[in-house]
DNA sequence: ATAGTCACCTGAGCGC
DNA sequence: TGCGCTCAGGTGACTA
């Protein structure tokens, strides 16, 4: 479930319910995320400053640190409160005043919560990101010239946290699709043109579907977030067999880095001649 | 440094 | 109904 669009819809619904307002404690129910959850015992009776997001993490920020919360591939968050029944994988509940519970999920429990005391950047997960792709220094220019003497295909590379963050399965294969570009080319062969309309198409896809989440969670109190509205967004993701939106041709599966993807074989050529108007 | 593979874990869906 | 297999939105740690 949770891409960067997700997790920023999460954020964004959760944030005025909870920021300004004091966590109280936090009860860890099962440690056993991806690393073992251990927090300050003083970590209690503070005030959160605001939600913020780095890639897909996102960040309690209190006076003195914050909370580094990653959902993984089944995490989400929801608001309860103390007398909402628990749930199966419903492992840490953070307890804020006036019995707001910030209930974290995780079926798979690939996600992970850490504090890191300021600054928070220098946390070792955060050391080592790539710039946000809605951010100022992502575009073309900068994809064409880290690409260079790299023969990684460019979904892969494009899904590399090291180059750009939250560029996830999904909208790796959605944005390659909007740009023309055939995941398999490697890297370093995509022209400056090409990467061009590239990060464009990131942006696209990732603020369209950030869109679209807020409007189906607008009311975010629940989880879920998986917006049918979103699905019908999806041009090649989970399509393979049927026929492409834009030309009609069937869509073909591969597989790249142990993740399946999606492309098609006539509007996704080589290095993109042409973006895709969809 | 780079590219490729494994691993972590649970649940859903499918064929038999 | 049950069993075994494959797959799933992420990403750090290994290996050559």
């Amino acid at each position: 479930m949770p891409e960067l669009p997700e997790v920023e819809t999460t954020r964004r619904g959760l944030s005025p319910l909870i920021e300004g307002v004091r966590l109280e404690r936090i009860v860890v129910r099962d440690p056993r995320l991806r690393w073992p959850v251990q927090l300050p015992a003083s970590l209690r009776d503070v005030e959160l400053r605001s939600l913020g997001r780095r890639a897909k993490y996102l960040l309690f920020n209190m006076d003195h640190g914050a909370l580094i919360v990653h959902l993984g591939m089944s995490g989400s968050l929801r608001i309860v409160n103390q007398h909402t029944p628990l749930k199966t994988h419903d492992h840490v509940d953070l307890v804020f005043a006036g019995d707001r519970v910030v209930r974290y999920h995780d079926p798979r429990r690939f996600g992970s919560i850490h504090w890191q005391a300021n600054p928070v950047d220098q946390h070792w997960l955060l050391q080592k990101l790539g710039p946000e792709p809605l951010g100022d220094e992502f575009d073309g220019a900068y994809l064409k010239r880290l690409a260079r003497g790299r023969r990684v295909a460019v979904k892969n590379f494009i899904m590399d946290a090291h180059v750009v963050v939250g560029v996830g399965n999904i909208y790796a294969a959605e944005s390659l699709f909007r740009a023309g570009i055939r995941p398999t080319v490697a890297a370093h062969r995509v022209t400056l043109t090409a990467y061009e309309s590239l990060a464009r198409a990131i942006r696209f896809v990732l603020q369209r579907s950030i869109h679209v989440g807020g409007t189906t969670l607008r009311d975010f109190v629940d989880h879920d977030g998986n917006p049918g509205y979103f699905k019908q967004l999806l041009n090649v993701y989970g399509r393979d067999g049927q026929p492409c939106r834009v030309c009609g041709t069937t869509l073909r599966l591969t597989r790249l880095g142990q993740r399946s993807t999606v492309f098609c074989p006539k509007c996704q050529r080589f290095q993109g001649f042409r973006e895709v108007n969809c």
